[in-house]
RNA sequence: GGUCCAGUAGCUCAGCUGGAUAGAGCAACAGUCUUCUAAACUGUAGGUCGCAGGUUCGAAUCCUGCCUGGAUCACCA
């Protein structure tokens, strides 16, 4: 579809300066002296890692391994290696041994140098995508459209969003999805429960949120159908039974049943009601910041599943049952028997995501799909591949799940039907509230007009509700406590966002003093120690968002974001940048201040977080 | 019961393709603003990395067993 303006765009082609390539450098230098000394090739891995922050040196050469090999002791062969990496790499400047690890560290040039390949490069770290990049679509969001979106959504959202920039960076082409979960027994629920309560309601009417009303009547009907299972076990009934014989869920069951066939008067509620959830669908994702390529309903794609599950019946590799279900028999593949068409003929879960998969291969021919989804539903996602491979699709293995853990509150599990549940636009006002509390008392944004400083708040809310949960590792659960509001300090958003107002507040001032950021370094200032650190952090970025690419993990490039702004906060905190009196050093702070506010918008942008300019 | 995931400081989390004395933040305590933003910085205190074995020169990390918590095994989605 719309991909085609992007895939002519010519690919930009510089080499991008990261620590690979010196790393790379390395492990060949230790190949050849380990080769040069045995007398053999040597095969084995050369194991690199960065110098623990309370050792001297910059990358560190683990000599465990080369030991046996060199017959020599860990210390003796330490003092070697470095030797030898001293004297063939120009870049290395000194090192020292400790144990069996041997600390190099780079000369103050080579940090210039990368300093000067950065004022050079243009959104570092990033990789554009061309017209044989692979192409990626990512689902998420997926709601129901019988309720608001609560805190689970957030997450969903959230994850799902990132994903989607952080793939794009890694010179993938992306297609963000949603498939909208509108039709099922489910929604015959709130349309019933509206139908015999609502007297008419309307959401203008109720001045309330689409979404939210809709959502009323989903509680609703759980609540009186709740009476009748009761009413019905008081009358002898066994409960299972009962659960099943309550006069509106037969009632619901019979408005899904008239839904599937058809029934204009069904058909028109049903589009009433969802258009009122999508009005208040929408308000929420534009708070929330997400968007999609292209959105599938299930109430389409459902037709799709069906087609295909009646073809397999044809070929044979599905059957049906006296009753008239049917079923994909799946205990070879060591999973169990699946239901894919009721006795009533009608679809279920299964069943139309057989056919959202199949319509989005034929649209997009991804080379991955990544089902951004609740670890709720792992093993139907495991069901979903094996089916679809049994039914003869060999993209089926390029479908991912990424399973994220739940979002517990304190009391536990939310449960939507019993109405207890965190909104997301309740919680997202919340953190603005708080955002804007903690501004005003703090009061630096005077001079700002009121709607620039409702920006500010919001942007700083939405920060601290991003950076909270994109922080964590997707497949854990989180417990969130609503009313110990999330932390503003520390190892948060804000606290990054900060980092970088700081750094525009020197351009600002540096702007007024007619300071100017050089275009190239000169080799005669060296940086100390706080610099070099930080212009080390700053050449990890490209690894880092090839290793979240890798590992579907917003986190990360969260924990990295922390490190780099504590980092420069530190650097901050011991040198003054514009009051620097030698001009030399001033050139090269300036340089390192411009760079990690570039790197930390880019990577929070990854995460779908805008910086603010002060704060 | 089968399968999958998690268990690291009081709390929330990093670290997990095996490597140095297991790191942050919050909370607690003690310091640092006439100097580019103190939503910051520095320090103190806080750990049998769920338990027990095993592999290894070396295990929070790998293997086995067990314990705890969560998810799932529906003609719900």
């Amino acid at each position: 579809m719309h991909i085609g303006g992007q895939m002519l765009t010519l690919q930009a082609i510089y080499i991008l300066p990261d620590m690979q390539e010196i790393e790379k450098k390395i492990e060949d230098a230790v190949v050849a002296a380990v080769s040069e000394v045995t007398g053999e090739p040597f095969t084995g891995q050369v194991l690199l890692q960065e110098t623990r922050r309370e050792f001297e040196g910059d990358i560190t050469v683990v000599v465990f391994p080369l030991v046996k090999l060199l017959r020599r002791s860990p210390e003796q062969t330490g003092e070697w290696l470095g030797a030898y990496l001293k004297e063939h790499l120009p870049e290395i400047d000194r090192y020292n041994v400790v144990k069996g690890f041997l600390n190099l560290a780079f000369t103050g040039a080579y940090w210039v140098s990368f300093l000067n390949d950065l004022l050079r490069t243009e959104d570092y770290g990033l990789k554009k995508a061309g017209d044989k990049s692979p192409m990626v679509v990512i689902e998420y969001s997926s709601p129901n459209t019988n309720k608001p979106l609560h805190l689970g959504h957030v997450r969903n959202n959230l994850i799902g969003y990132s994903l989607s920039r952080i793939m794009a960076a890694a010179g993938n082409r992306v297609i963000k999805t949603n498939i909208v979960n509108d039709r099922g027994i489910h929604i015959c629920k709130s349309m019933l429960a509206w139908q015999k309560w609502g007297n008419g309601i309307t959401p203008e009417k109720a001045g309330k949120k689409g979404d939210f009303l809709v959502g009323d009547f989903y509680v609703k009907f759980e609540q009186e159908y709740r009476k009748e299972v009761e009413q019905l076990v008081a009358q002898g009934l066994p409960e299972e039974e009962a659960k099943k014989k309550a006069p509106l869920l037969l009632e619901a069951q019979e408005m899904l049943r008239r839904w599937e066939a058809g029934d204009p008067e069904v058909l028109e509620l049903w589009k009433r009601m969802n258009e009122w959830v999508y009005e208040g669908f929408d308000v929420t994702y534009k708070a929330l910041g997400v968007d999609f390529d292209k959105i599938y309903y299930e109430s389409d794609t459902y037709k799709v599943g069906k087609q295909i599950v009646l073809e397999a019946l044809e070929k044979g590799l599905v059957y049906r049952r006296d009753d008239g279900s049917v079923w994909a028999d799946l205990r070879d593949e060591g999973l169990d028997e699946k239901v894919l068409l009721r006795s009533d003929g009608t679809a279920v879960y299964m069943t139309q995501d057989l056919g959202t998969a199949v319509l989005r291969y034929n649209d997009f021919h991804f080379d991955e799909h990544i089902y951004v989804v609740g670890n709720e539903q792992n093993y139907h996602f495991q069901v979903l591949r094996v089916l679809m491979k049994k039914l003869g699709y060999p993209w089926a293995d390029r479908l991912i799940h990424l399973s994220y853990g739940m979002v517990e509150l304190p009391e536990g599990k939310m449960k939507s039907r019993e109405g207890k549940v965190v909104d997301a636009d309740d919680l997202i006002a919340g953190m603005i509230e708080t955002a804007r509390e903690m501004g005003e008392e703090l009061g630096k944004l005077e001079g700002l007009g009121e709607e620039e400083k409702e920006e500010v708040f919001r942007r700083i809310g939405l920060g601290a509700l991003k950076y909270f949960i994109l922080k964590i590792d997707p497949k854990k659960n989180i417990v969130f406590n609503p009313r110990e509001s999330i932390d503003f300090n520390g190892n948060t958003g804000p606290f990054i966002q900060y980092t970088y107002a700081r750094i525009r507040s020197v351009f600002r001032k540096g702007e007024e003093r007619g300071v100017i950021v050089p275009q190239t370094l000169g080799s005669d200032y060296l940086p100390n120690e706080k610099e070099s650190f930080l212009t080390r952090l700053l050449a990890r970025f490209p690894m880092v968002l090839a290793d979240a690419a890798e590992t579907d993990s917003p986190a990360l490039i969260a924990n990295y974001c922390y490190e780099v702004a504590k980092g420069f906060n530190q650097f901050y905190h011991d040198y003054s940048i514009l009051n620097e009196p030698d001009a030399r050093a001033r050139d090269l702070r300036l340089v390192l201040a411009q760079k990690t506010g570039e790197i930390l918008r880019t990577a929070m942008e990854l995460l779908g977080i805008e910086m603010v300019e002060r704060m």
